[in-house]
DNA sequence: GAAATTTAGTTCATATTGTCAACTATAATT
DNA sequence: AATTATAGTTGACAATATGAACTAAATTTC
């Protein structure tokens, strides 16, 4: 639950500790950025991932990560599917029916709607999702040794935090972006 | 519709490992995994970017990174700032030789060792890199606006050390894979 | 209830990114 | 001197991302 990291000093101007300089009236920095070693981290979790899934199951991490999230989700449309992948339709819909061929996913159609698919996971994927599950915990595990049990439990609730409010926000943006395409079309 | 799914991706109490909620029964999820949730976020933090920054500045925004990099490192070889950029030497040498077309960025010889260079940002190099950061600074502000001033210091310095303590493992896992490599050519 | 609009999924085209290996030219080691 | 290692460049290719065109089936509108 998160209440526990108020108290600390912030800085006025909003910007991050930095620990490698000491911090004045600095100049902004990319380092400060929380993109920034946000985007590092995960180039380094992939290739941490590719090196172990890769070679092991024959398989990409994004086909992976279908088959796992298939596996929570049950049986959906290939719309839901992709929305909780944060892939577009049409990458998930190439990687689907490679997982199809190779038989760890399954597809019916939809009774209710006869546009739409139904997509759940066979025994098959099950296993093999089962499988990868375990090896990326320990991963994780690796990655995360750094920290205590309560400090990775502040970090991924921080990070469930910042990527709901980044959705929105990012939202947001596209909705206003196209908005300024119409203008600009109207000004023409 | 699908019922398996909602209230998951909103847990009550906000704690992220569904094994303290109940710990008997539960099988690994990959909603659990730190790695999928800091992919899904560098994911949306990517497109939040692209958004703002390709049309704006007509860089990539790998580009304006290897830019900002520079920034602070000052002048420095091509290796140097792959390795701070978290880029192969070829991903960079394309992305600086570029830069240097636009003028963004100078090359000079290093006098101390002829197969090196040293790279450093131009005048309109470093105009450029401070507009982008100014931009990005703001992106991550609307990023974190959910969270107070002390939590992102938190979150940014758990991202630093689980970064740094990654790097090792990475490093470790690579390691001990060539070594298997060796192995198996031995045994042929 | 026919026409127009929207939606789910597939496919195509294209751009970007990531990875690795070959290649050059220097430098360092033996 | 010969070998080996390193810095950077380049080529080939696989993986990823994005958007738009297309089909077929809903849904809405008139």
């Amino acid at each position: 639950m998160n209440k526990k990291v108020e108290n600390m000093t912030d800085r006025s101007d909003g910007s991050f500790f930095r620990g490698h300089l000491a911090p004045q009236k600095s100049e902004p920095d990319i380092r400060d950025l929380f993109s920034f070693e946000l985007q590092r981290l995960a180039g380094l979790s992939t290739r941490i991932a590719a090196l172990s899934i890769r070679p092991k199951y024959g398989i990409t991490a994004r086909e992976w990560r279908a088959l796992a999230v298939l596996k929570y989700l049950g049986e959906v449309p290939l719309q839901e599917l992709a929305k909780h992948s944060g892939l577009l339709k049409s990458q998930m819909s190439r990687t689907v029916s490679s997982m199809i061929e190779r038989g760890y996913i399954l597809k019916t159609a939809n009774p209710e709607d006869g546009r739409s698919i139904l997509l759940k996971l066979s025994p098959e994927g099950l296993d093999l999702s089962q499988a990868i599950l375990a090896d990326a915990f320990e991963r994780n595990e690796n990655m995360l040794s750094t920290l205590s049990h309560a400090e990775r439990q502040i970090l991924i609730e921080l990070l469930q935090r910042v990527g709901r409010n980044s959705a929105h926000y990012f939202h947001d943006l596209k909705t206003r972006a196209s908005q300024e395409d119409l203008r600009e079309l109207d000004e023409e």
